[in-house]
Order: C-alpha cells, then structure tokens, then sequence
DNA sequence: ATTTCGCATTATGTATACCATTTTCACCAC
DNA sequence: GTGGTGAAAATGGTATACATAATGCGAAAT
C-alpha cells in the first residue's frame, strides 16, 4: 500500500489551480521548500482519493509514522487538515478513519457541484485565453479517440483534465478552491462507477456539446450543459454506490 | 485582546448548522468532550472573526500558547486548521498571519455566495419545517423594529440570523459547510462597512420580499430575491473595502 | 553615510519522551 | 451467555530538545 519509508522530496501537485498555490515557474520565483506536514498532507491525500485507503479504515498513527518515516507531531497536524477538509473523519481516542461516503453525501455534493461548475464553466468562457480553449479542445479529440477504442482508464483522465481545465480557467480562486474540496472528496467514488455502454455514449454526446460551447465561448449555454451533464453524472454515481455497495 | 487564560470550558458554537456538529441535546446523546485543537479553533476563528486579531497581524505562537494557557501542540494544530480554511496564512518559519480581505478576494467570494445562497434559499423553501419559518418570519418583524429605531448593531444581528437560518434550513449539509466557510472569511469584512441610509432602505425592502417569498414557500423567487441581495451587498461591502481600506 | 557581511537572537519545524485519558479486549466470575 | 474487571494499546496533550530558517543588529568595507 504505501510503499516507501522516505517522503521529503516530491512534492508537486497535479495543479487545477496555478493562480492558488504559487505556480512554480521554471527558474524564477522565490525558493519554497514545502513543510513536511504539507507533504503528508498531499500524501495522505492521494492515498485516499486513489483508493489506497479506502473508506471506513483507520488510520492508526504509529503505523503511518513508522511507513511515512516522521513523527507523530506533523502527521497528527496533516490529519486535522484532511478531517477539515472532510476527508477522514477525527474520533476523540479513536483516531481517524477514511470518511466514508453514503449516497446521500453524494448527493449532497452533486447538487452544490451543480451549481458551482456552471457558474465556472460561464465565467471560464470569457476568461479563459485562447490558447486554453484550444487545448481543452484538443484533448477533448484525444479523448474521443480514446471512446472509439473504448479505452475507460485514459478516458476518464482527460475528461477529469477537461473539466478541471474549464473550472481552473474561470478566473475565481475562491470558486476553484471549493471546487478542489468537493471533488477531491467525490473523486474516490469513481473507481466503483462502471459506466453503461448507454450513459457513457450519452457522456461523449455532452462534452461534444460542451467543448462546442466553450469553443463558441458561450458561457450561457456552457453553464446550461455542465449542469445536465453534473445530473446525470449524479444519478449513475449514486445509482453505482447504492448497488455495488 | 484575550482576556482569560483557561479556555477549557467555553465550547458552544453558535451553531448554524446542527445537522452537521453533532447537536448537543439537552441530557440525552453520547458525552462528547470537545477535543482542545477544536476549542482553539474555534476561540481563534471568534477572535478573528470579531475582528480582535487584525487582518495582517501576525500571530506568535508563544504568546498565544501562553494567553491560551496551552502547549504548542493543539495551537499549531489549530493554525493548520484555520489555515485551509483560508483565514489564516502559513508561510514556513515566519509563522501565521491573519489572511487580509483585499477587494478582489471579497469580489471571489460574493460570486460564489451569489450561487450558493440562493440555491440554499430554494431548498430551504421545501425543506424548512413550518415552524422554523415561523421563527424567521418573528426575526424579520423585530428586525424592521430595530430598523425602525435605526439600531445597526441589532439590525445586523438579526439580519445574519435571518440568512444562517435560511441556509441552515436547506438540508444539505455540503452545503452548509461550504457557506459557513466563506461566511466567516466575509464576515469580518463587515466591520468596516457603514451602509448608507438609501442602502440600508433598499436592503431594509429586500428582506421584505425574502420573508414573502419564504413564507409562500415560493423557491424560484426566493432564489431570485437573494441573488440580488447578494449582489447589492457585494457591491457596498467593496466599495467600503476600497475608499475605508 | 550607505551598503554589506557576519553573527547572535528569535521563532518555527520536527523529533522524542512522557503522562493522562480513553478505548479495546481478553479474562474471569456469575 | 452476560456482565464486570483490569491490563494493554492508542490517542490527546505537555514538555523539552534540537535543527533550520528568518530577523535584527553591529562591525567592516566601500
């Protein structure tokens, strides 16, 4: 599960939001070395919304000490961070478990999601520079192919890299920031949705729409897409939680 | 500044949200002793959000340790905490900094409370129990009292109960969540904003459609009536921010 | 006089030891 | 099998020590 002893190096963070964290420009830029209870916290983290951890376990602090390689001061530090964030949740003298996520939380989420990625997808229509665009729709191409070979796995990496490009790009930091919360708490129900040969052509049916709007950047009609498109998206996750359970 | 030097006891959290926090009942329910990290975060984001720390004052570890009558351990804790809640800044071996709310940030945040709160309106319209209508309908009459008298303090008050209510009467605790954390970081912005008279009447009419639309549980209008509420407080809080600074 | 270098001071980041409290669980009595 | 009882283990919190980085100040250099 975690397989090395020694974490001090990476650091770096799939980033949706360059405007958030200092975006580490190649040479330039002052010098920041992440603290360690940083590190945990993004190692943590991944561990959850990998699946490496999954719901429900405990997180017993001696282990992940002895695994992780550092004391319990910086762990305990990242667990509070990740119990704020919703990600474990802390039981006084009982430690941390994964959260787990019902379907009603699902649901919960989804129906703040519907309303926020809409909200993003309109104002990443006028903010979002061209070149952006232009690249979102490259990959939506790549992706498409991927659909013809029914390649699920690189799929679903760049309809996530599509989604997280147009939030990203609206300009909003508090709204990217939110978003970040929120999904990196739904993420980990992916790895138990099997999408149907029907939603998922459904699916490509919408990001052709979506990637048309953007592309046309406009923003209305962007916002109205992404909302249906979060809907069904809503109904299959759930509908994937409450049967396989 | 901190007067005490125990905080031990205290730990009634004016609670916006009793579905999320484990609503303390009267005698019944599990005894929960609130952990100290929480009691600090909970003391520190008061302190903060009453506006007794100052955006941009640093905050010692030591003295506080000390004027909290705590050890390092549960305060850094506690730093982490309010730190991914964004109302306070971490930068490594200079300590923290209570975040400032520049105008740009105040901007971000009202564009999304814009959207969430009205999609809380609509939801609470179908899910708030009559009764709590009821009690938010007696809040709004003692607060056109209150304006009545030009009482600011009380007016505003009551005004912040009014919306907690509406939010915390949707029933999704996602949500909830989410606006309980840019309320507070919008919160203590409030402070410097002196509304004007033609304002203060303008927003005085507002709450009058609010309560309306609230008690014929009439969800769309509702929605409509918060969004620009919203918008218009955005725009005097900003212009508050700019010329007070 | 201003800049710069070096060094002491200070505060933070991390580790470690220790204790209190609580949970867990095996064991035992009934 | 049910229900105490007590030891072991894990967590919450304190205290302390030390490494590292930031800060400040004085001396040296220009």
């Amino acid at each position: 599960m975690i397989p090395d002893s020694k974490i001090r190096e990476s650091a770096e963070k799939a980033d949706l939001a360059p405007s958030l964290s200092a975006a580490r420009v190649s040479t330039a830029g002052p010098i920041v070395r992440p603290t360690l209870h940083d590190e945990v916290v993004e190692r943590l983290r991944a561990l959850i919304v990998e699946g490496d951890l999954l719901p429900e376990s405990r997180i017993p602090e001696l282990v992940i000490c002895q695994q992780l390689g550092i004391s319990r001061t910086p762990l305990r530090e990242a667990l509070k961070v990740l119990a704020s964030e919703g990600l474990v949740t802390l039981v006084p003298h009982q430690g941390a478990v994964v959260t787990k996520l019902g379907a009603e939380l699902v649901d919960y989420m989804f129906q703040v999601l519907e309303s926020l990625e809409p909200l993003a997808g309109e104002l990443a229509c006028s903010h979002m520079p061209q070149a952006a665009i232009d690249e979102v729709c490259r990959w939506h191409d790549q992706m498409m192919r991927h659909y013809k070979r029914r390649e699920r796995g690189e799929f679903f990496h760049l309809n996530r890299r599509i989604h997280e490009a147009i939030v990203g790009g609206c300009g909003n930091p508090i709204l990217i920031g939110v978003y970040q919360g929120l999904g990196s708490r739904v993420r980990y129900a992916r790895y138990m949705v099997n999408l149907s040969t029907e939603s998922w052509k459904q699916a490509v049916q919408e990001h052709r729409e979506i990637r048309d709007a953007l592309a046309a950047r406009n923003g209305k009609r962007l916002a109205r897409i992404l909302k249906q498109h979060l809907r069904n998206k809503r109904e299959y996750v759930k509908s994937a939680l409450t049967t396989a359970k």
